[in-house]
RNA sequence: GACCCCAUCGUCUAGGGGUUAGGACACCGGCCUUUCACGCCGGCGACGCGGGUUCAAAUCCCGCUGGGGUCGCCA
């Protein structure tokens, strides 16, 4: 079977975190089966449809790595691949549509409508569905003076089941769900429905997966598909993504725009990687390269319940990335993160590589990373009012000096030569690495946290550490003098 | 309200008639140690409730409850 799987969002904002999963696990599908990634932009709604938030969906799909094999920018035999642009098409199908009475004209308007929405929804059970007075009119009653709409003329009693490959067959009764409902306005532009079909009829899509917010609609479809006399795609609806209050996941629960994940300091596939593993699973695998995913990946690991979105987890996952990747790599993304968070140009060189290699391990993100590495970058900072007090006092400064000295006297500068160093100063005074280690890690860092004291110096250079220790020196004695 | 979907630790999940119900995140201990991390070891912690079916139910069936979704000339 071949494969072509669709990811059509509209463009009205960012891509998120939904999307995103709907996208990765359509991506993963073609990949797995050498098949075709389409997509497609639903931009039909002209009020709230930007060329921004186009540009922020391909962004986002972009950053993540999910690009794809044919859509805008990557025309292929089925586009073009933005809605607004397929009228024609749409035209086409509804002529059909209308040639075999299988939709008609409905002049009901708005007002009459509110007015039976509201009585039917207050009936509960008893009126359900919308009747269009309309549906058995003929030309002889159509008001020339009144605009209407073309209706789809459904089924009144049977059942309609989707086949879903999630969620096994889902049993619609056609005198419940399936109103007349609109295909086309007086101008023949269609409706989501109706586009939806037509397009993934003519893009021949052979697997339709996306949200189960759409499982509902499945079911006019489906009518829509037999009305035009095709075959139906393979159905899948995944479940939603929620919140930690188990409410739809929404901007009060923090990011939901990828890209903001990526101003947060996440390598894109850790976040490829959580979204995969929220929804699927594999045993009790938790950490998958790209090739992985695509070889691993299936419909059937898919659960059917909705998941929570954890950023605690996904910090985890974005940890092991930064913690396991190339460091290589990682030191170009870091050159980035600097330059974009302090205006750092810092060239990814073996002392970059250093000391990413130390910060690794101490960083969930990027953006942390930065953080706790100013110090390797920058002098300007202030000591941190805690171990000031207790690490730069009187006590230090014999330490210090003496310290000094004896690193200005290196003609080498390298983890050993500085560990020798402080090794000789802790036999000659039998003092514990602590009481050294401490004041010139302040010295250096302004904080009493960062990598191994020796490794620390190694990173910064000779005259940098000299500097930063005569500054210290210069602070205990002020404070000791006041 | 009607209809549709869902239900294993707080969270993501494995398991799908007989398991000490497994793993991961988070949390809590301990070890390692020059601080902080990393790492390692250990701990806490779950089958929503009620009925069936069965020798046996977390697992199959029904109901209930709870959560989510959909009810537009939006997509």
């Amino acid at each position: 079977m071949t494969y072509r799987v669709r990811f059509a969002p509209s463009p009205t904002g960012y891509l998120h975190i939904g999307g995103a999963r709907t996208a990765l696990y359509n991506y993963l599908l073609a990949k797995k089966h050498q098949g075709t990634f389409v997509l497609r932009i639903e931009d039909t709604d002209l009020e709230r449809s930007t060329p921004e938030s186009v540009q922020a969906i391909f962004d986002g799909l972009r950053w993540l790595g999910l690009d794809w094999d044919e859509g805008p920018e990557k025309e292929g035999d089925c586009g073009p691949y933005f809605q607004t642009k397929r009228f024609d098409l749409y035209k086409q199908y509804l002529e059909r549509l209308i040639e075999q009475n299988k939709v008609y004209r409905c002049y009901t308007t708005k007002e009459e409508l509110d007015a039976y929405r509201a009585e039917y929804q207050a009936k509960g059970q008893e009126g359900v569905r919308f009747h269009s007075p309309w549906r058995d009119k003929t030309e002889a009653d159509w008001p020339a003076d009144r605009s209407f709409v073309w209706r789809f003329r459904a089924p009144q009693d049977g059942q309609t089941v989707v086949k879903d490959v999630i969620k096994g067959e889902v049993v619609f009764e056609n005198t419940m769900h399936v109103d007349d409902f609109v295909v086309a306005r007086q101008d023949g532009t269609p409706t989501y429905n109706f586009t939806v079909v037509v397009d993934d009829l003519t893009m021949k899509i052979s697997h339709v997966i996306r949200g189960d917010d759409h499982l509902n609609n499945t079911a006019k479809q489906i009518l829509l598909y037999q009305a035009l006399g095709e075959e139906l795609p393979v159905f899948g609806h995944l479940p939603m993504i929620l919140g930690s209050d188990k409410k739809r996941l929404s901007k009060r629960h923090g990011a939901t725009s990828v890209m903001q994940y990526k101003e947060m300091g996440f390598k894109p596939h850790a976040v490829v990687n959580y979204l995969a593993r929220l929804g699927w699973s594999h045993g009790d695998d938790e950490l998958f390269t790209m090739p992985e995913l695509i070889e691993k990946f299936s419909l059937e690991g898919v659960g059917k319940s909705s998941g929570v979105f954890d950023q605690e987890k996904m910090l985890w996952v974005n940890h092991q990335y930064i913690q396991h990747d190339d460091l290589k790599q990682t030191a170009t993304l870091y050159a980035e993160y600097l330059k974009e968070l302090e205006g750092l140009e810092v060239p990814v060189d073996d002392r970059l590589v250093g000391i990413v290699e130390q910060l690794a391990p101490r960083a969930n993100t990027m953006v942390e990373m930065v953080r706790i590495g100013r110090y390797f970058f920058k002098d300007d900072f202030d000591y941190d009012e805690k171990p000031a007090k207790k690490f730069l006092k009187v006590g230090a400064l014999p330490l210090l000096e003496e310290l000094t000295a004896r690193l200005s006297a290196l003609d080498t500068w390298t983890l050993e030569s500085i560990q020798g160093v402080f090794e000789a100063i802790l036999a000659e005074k039998e003092l514990k690495l602590l009481k050294l280690a401490q004041p010139v890690r302040v010295a250096m860092t302004g904080t009493s946290v960062s990598p191994g004291i020796y490794e620390t110096l190694s990173l910064i250079d000779q005259a940098t550490v000299l500097e930063r220790l005569e500054r210290a020196t210069e602070f205990v004695r002020q404070k000791t003098q006041a």
